[in-house]
DNA sequence: GACCTGCTGCGGGTTG
């Protein structure tokens, strides 16, 4: 048993908490984290105990009299280590060792405190030490060169993304701190995915000692999929069919946008205050202040009797602990299994308890969407993501970061540093030559022969307050009540006084606009229109469009289907009855109107978007609609399989054409950088050349 | 019709 292998004052905190027993993957953890050196990636569905899975057995090992703080834990959120701190200090009065958080809203006199006298556990962002490094590197260096273990905790959410990369830089910066000793890697995650566990083992920086633990367990989960069709505003009937389900239970509602978040929240406490019903309706998002929010968590969190309900976006899909939620309403399509996953996890949380969720499509093609996700799911199918990178906006900034923190440098020495960096393994030593010397020649660089320091231009990017991410923002309006914040919104045409808006499940009147110092003064209002948002769609994955059309070739999981959902996917079979389509031999519908023809691809965002592109190479003229993944032709042409072929020769010519036509973001540095690598990123973040090429090769369009 | 994430240093003021 793992129990008899953990130190005495952790048996005795076991025992105090009145655990019965370990759960498997605690158990499992403890045995392998305590008798090997290797890395660990601990993969387990939402509440089976993770954290402890991993503190439980390093607390044990780490001999915290050594000088230096011993374990960092690394988390994707400020609220997550708010979160885990609470239940960490818990543990560490056991141990007797000091646990402090470091992030931008953090205590200063307790990371004043930690600098003096450096021991225990640290709980910090990868921000954080990116900031660290940037200014003060001689703190990194006492607190972080003595380090025996770093956990990350929601690993999933950093692979396959800029700042996954960051997080591997980081980490190789930060254990080359460490001479004598190698610092241990353990990663946790509710969501990896089987494909993505290769990735997951390299974000540690040594994948071939890295094993991966994974407890398969599903969470058992009832599922009823219901179809209301709504156009622009929810209408009173569905808000009072939601409230139906959802008035006597403490719920949490996802619809797709900050938005309908707010329209949901407004509305059904409004159908709730008729009824007399509870009062405790909030919304939850970006826009929301973060006072409020931090309230609503701390509600749901301590209520053990009181019912309410949460409309919100994914800023409730990560490890945050809210407590219990009896169902997880979610309106239209999540953009990718992940995310379902993430949503359902947060009801049922207790041992043996089954999670709710009601599943609500407004539209027939989202309500298609939504049950493939499910089914998918049910399949244990997670989207697998890109981990063949190479990124180049993370090196402009890390080489930035890096003549920061040693206010000058060799250019052999610099090179040396990128070259041991696994984060940058994907790039060759001649392009990262290219770009040092673009660097040095748009003046980001200053070349003194002898060592490298900061360029003029380089000043000017590094010296912004927002250069620790690697995620790009946009910028915000503060919106404030009698001197309170409410939240912050994106500036839009609705955004104008006397207009009304919705916030913080309140409605509001725009009394002032400032644009100059970006704030927005509001009086309380009863009639509003929802704030407008402006943003990018999620890439939808092949696999999700591949078992749409499965299903509308195929039998429908009437099981999960109230009647009306059930007579909508019927409604869709229809419209392609009399087409015989074999999905699986990549067969693909067409359907002729009278002056135009619709072609289904029933494929990922990524390759719709490349096709769009080759037919714009081509000159032929379409119009895509992606919800659908649809093209409408206009010609009154025929022979779809031959267009589509003879699209082929064009992928050769996709990065020659983007040279010229460069369209959407290759990301946050990238307009910094040489043209071909601008061009190589935007093909990484918006297009998808092999699958397109793959799609092209197989596809025959079917039709009547 | 559309998500989310994070953030230093320094100088000058007030308060206990």
């Amino acid at each position: 048993m793992g129990y008899e292998l953990l130190s005495e004052p952790i048996r005795r905190y076991i025992r105090d908490k009145k655990w019965e027993t370990l759960r498997p993957i605690q158990d499992a953890a403890i045995k392998r984290i305590l008798g090997t050196d290797d890395n660990y990636i601990l993969a387990s569905k939402t509440a089976s105990g993770k954290t402890e899975a991993a503190f439980l057995p390093v607390l044990s090992k780490v001999d915290f009299r050594e000088p230096g703080v011993q374990v960092l834990y690394i988390s994707p959120l400020i609220a997550l280590i708010n979160d885990q701190f609470l239940r960490c200090e818990d543990l560490c009065r056991y141990i007797d060792i000091p646990i402090t958080k470091w992030h931008g809203e953090a205590s200063q006199s307790a990371k004043q405190k930690l600098l003096k006298d450096p021991a225990g556990i640290v709980l910090i962002t990868p921000e954080s030490i990116e900031a660290m490094l940037q200014h003060h590197k001689g703190k990194a260096i006492t607190l972080f060169s003595n380090l025996k273990f770093i956990i990350i905790d929601e690993i999933h959410a950093f692979l396959g993304t800029d700042r996954g990369g960051h997080l591997l830089s980081l980490l190789h910066r930060i254990t080359a701190l460490n001479t004598s000793n190698r610092v241990r890697i353990i990663g946790l995650s509710a969501t990896i995915g089987d494909k993505n566990f290769q990735l997951a083992k390299r974000l540690t920086g040594n994948a071939e000692i890295t094993k991966v633990l994974v407890d398969k367990t599903a969470k058992e989960t009832q599922a009823i999929f219901r179809y209301y069709p709504v156009e622009t505003e929810f209408p009173v009937q569905f808000i009072e069919e939601l409230y139906g389900y959802t008035g006597d239970k403490k719920v949490l509602i996802f619809p797709n946008s900050r938005g309908a978040a707010e329209e949901l929240a407004v509305k059904l406490a409004e159908v709730a205050a008729r009824r007399k019903g509870h009062k405790f309706y909030f919304s939850h998002h970006s826009s929301v202040d973060k006072e409020i929010r931090e309230y609503v968590e701390y509600f749901a969190k301590t209520n053990q009797h009181q019912n309410f309900c949460i409309a919100c976006t994914s800023t409730l899909e990560l490890g945050i602990d809210i407590g219990m939620v009896d169902l997880v309403v979610q309106v239209d399509a999540t953009g990718s299994v992940a995310s379902l996953v993430q949503r359902i996890g947060r009801s049922g949380r207790r041992a043996g308890q089954v999670s709710q969720l009601l599943m609500y499509g407004t539209n027939q093609w989202e309500l298609l969407q939504a049950v493939s996700c499910w089914l998918l799911h049910q399949e244990n199918f997670i989207e697998p993501v890109n981990g063949e990178t190479k990124p180049y906006n993370l090196l402009f900034h890390q080489v930035l970061s890096l003549l920061k923190e040693t206010n000058g440098i060799s250019r052999g020495n610099l090179m040396t540093q990128l070259q041991a960096n696994t984060a940058f393994a994907n790039i060759t030593a001649e392009d990262m030559k290219a770009l040092l010397d673009h660097m040095i020649s748009q003046d980001y660089i200053e070349d003194l022969k002898h060592e490298l320091i900061m360029g003029y231009e380089g000043e000017k990017i590094a010296n912004g307050r927002d250069f620790y991410t690697l995620f790009e923002t946009q910028p915000l309006m503060e919106v404030l009540h009698d001197g309170n914040v409410i939240g912050e919104i994106p500036d839009s045409p609705v955004i104008r006084e006397d207009s009304n808006i919705y916030l913080a499940a309140k409605i509001w009147k725009i009394k002032y606009v400032d644009r100059d110092v970006n704030k927005i003064i509001v009086t309380r209002a009863n009639d509003g229109k929802k704030p407008l948002f402006a943003g990018g769609g999620q890439a939808v994955h092949p696999e999700i469009r591949h078992k749409m059309l499965a299903l509308l070739k195929g039998e429908l999981p009437a099981d999960i289907l109230d009647e009306n959902a059930l007579l909508a996917c019927k409604d869709l079979q229809y419209t392609f009855i009399e087409i015989p389509v074999d999905g699986k031999a990549m067969e693909r519908p067409y359907i002729v109107k009278e002056k135009t023809s619709l072609l289904y691809t029933f494929t990922g965002t990524k390759i719709n978007f490349t096709l769009a592109l080759l037919l714009e190479m081509a000159g032929v003229k379409v119009e895509l609609n992606e919800r659908e993944s649809c093209f409408t032709l206009f010609n009154g042409q025929r022979q779809y399989t031959e267009l589509f072929r003879s699209l082929l020769p064009l992928i050769e010519e996709v990065p020659a054409y983007l040279q010229d036509n460069r369209k959407g973001s290759g990301g946050k540095f990238s307009r910094y950088l040489p043209i071909d690598m601008q061009v190589s990123l935007l093909l990484e973040n918006a297009y998808d050349l092999p699958g397109t090429k793959a799609f092209l090769e197989q596809v025959s369009f079917v039709g009547k």
